[in-house]
DNA sequence: TGACAACTATACCGATCTGTCTGGTAAAAT
DNA sequence: ATTTTACCAGACAGATCGGTATAGTTGTCA
């Protein structure tokens, strides 16, 4: 009932299904990924899903919150506080340059939902909530206030490597990016 | 047969089924948009729309034709060759702040349509002629090689400035990121 | 032992999608 | 004058969508 899931030594239906949804929303789109495939895909029944989210469009958000959290994750296990901020911003842009060259980039999640499903509030919320994190952790490199001029600039600079990578799919126009972001700072 | 289209006095069904279309894909995106709602729209039946489109993928790359040929009558009829490149540049970021703060904008129709059909190398192959298109424009602003670093740089802001367009909706990091352009130039 | 909760497997529902087909009208070309 | 072309209106087909319902199974705890 409360929070065996943590210990729970095999996967919950509801970490099975995140992940599949996971993997198929952002390798094929939302839109085009069916219930049934995320249902075959995580190797459970239907009821199981509807069991734990209320409808696609919960678990489209739920899908969405773990992109933000791993987003973080993400962000900081590449992070070094010891190094000087050139350093800490050049390793955002790297990390995505690398992803696009091994072809496991798909796109900003929290942009491709919106894009998606332009009017489903829950999924813009999400993405701001996304966006409030990127802002914060970006503030955290350079040691300056989320709302300063060079924090917008640095993320303006982020999501300008993400679209380049997403549409391009040009590692070479993801590091030009990093290396504005780097004569920022 | 051959070209009367152009001085047809009353718009052809093919011609109102792209604007339909374009309305309809623009403000609620192409996969929420059905046939049947751009015919109703259009004014023209069913078998119009498969007279002139062989199948709906076939009406959206139509459609992002028209878009590509499009920006490049905007970006040319906002440009004077007579003023400096910073202007030059600074009239491209100036309208798409406008276009946010009047709330007709919706997002870059290319990158929303690799995002929305992402296995259709069609689509994939009209927004890379329209990168193509945006790259000379710029570089024409700049008297620069299309290929030169700093192109590369106005391109990326540029993009990154649609990107705070679309999701953020925030005119005031659209104007930033023009500042970031003129600065380059 | 028996109640209960969570699970599987699958049939099913109504809605909606792209695309086709029929049938009839009007204008234009031959 | 007749054939062709382009058009309209709408029924229809086949598939797929999100979501529900049914029925049976498993494991847990009292």
């Amino acid at each position: 009932m409360m929070e065996a899931t943590t210990t729970t030594p095999v996967p919950s239906a509801r970490a099975r299904l995140l992940a599949s949804a996971g993997r198929l929303f952002r390798e094929h789109g939302i839109n085009a990924t069916g219930i049934d495939l995320v249902v075959r895909g995580a190797g459970v029944a239907k009821a199981s899903l509807y069991n734990n989210f209320i409808s696609k469009e919960a678990l489209v958000v739920a899908y969405l919150e773990e992109e933000l959290t791993g987003w973080v994750d993400h962000a900081r296990a590449l992070d070094d506080p010891r190094h000087p901020p050139k350093e800490r911003i050049a390793a955002l842009f790297e990390a995505l340059a690398r992803s696009v060259e091994s072809h496991t980039f798909f796109g900003c999640p929290f942009t491709n939902a919106v894009i998606e499903l332009p009017e489903c509030v829950s999924v813009r919320q999400v993405a701001e909530r996304y966006r409030d994190a990127v802002r914060n952790h970006i503030s955290g490199l350079v040691q300056e206030d989320p709302r300063a001029i060079v924090v917008s600039r640095l993320f303006l600079l982020y999501d300008a490597a993400i679209t380049a990578a997403k549409v391009a799919r040009d590692a070479a126009l993801v590091r030009e990016a990093g290396t504005m972001a780097q004569e920022l700072v």
